[in-house]
DNA sequence: GCCAACGTTGGC
DNA sequence: GCCAACGTTGGC
């Protein structure tokens, strides 16, 4: 089971827009770069990832998960590029910031850090877990962990 | 709003 | 196939 992560502009694309989809879920359209592309193409049913506030916000809001495999891209005529479509799973009971990430030394290595401009990302498994540990919830239930 | 990083395009 | 020009992203 891979992890990822989605960045997204808050006002073009927000957590709330993608919470208002419910299990329905949204096409992750518009991306156009192929490093994004062939990411979603390795993506399977079911696999979760982070949805991130890119420019405002800068912050891991919430989880989402892999609801449709990838396909063409309705935004665009052009076949090159394809997405995946993906549904809110929860909040992240304490988001967390890009500053929080970059100061913990654990996850220097994340794309969030050192692939500042790839839009769709894979997060390694230790780094889904001290992610979701720092946000206050438990990675294995999805649930926010007691005290917070 | 600035600007650095970086991906893409197009002329040669 | 190189590389300069250009456009876009995204943190600050």
């Amino acid at each position: 089971m891979a992890y990822w992560l989605f960045k997204s502009e808050p006002f073009k694309w927000g957590w709330d827009d993608q919470k208002a989809k419910g299990a329905l879920g949204e096409e992750w359209d518009g991306v156009r770069n192929y490093q994004a592309r062939n990411f979603m193409r390795e993506m399977k049913l079911g696999e979760k990832a982070f949805f991130y506030h890119s420019n405002k916000g800068l912050e891991i809001v919430g989880i989402v998960e892999i609801c449709a495999e990838a396909h063409p891209d309705s935004t665009t005529d052009d076949d090159r590029w394809e997405c995946v479509d993906v549904k809110a799973v929860c909040d992240m009971p304490k988001p967390v910031s890009l500053k929080a990430v970059k100061a913990n030394p654990k996850l220097a290595d994340m794309s969030l850090v050192t692939s500042m401009r790839l839009s769709v990302q894979p997060v390694k498994e230790v780094e889904w877990r001290e992610v979701c540990a720092m946000g206050g919830l438990d990675p294995d239930t999805l649930t926010p962990v007691d005290g917070h």
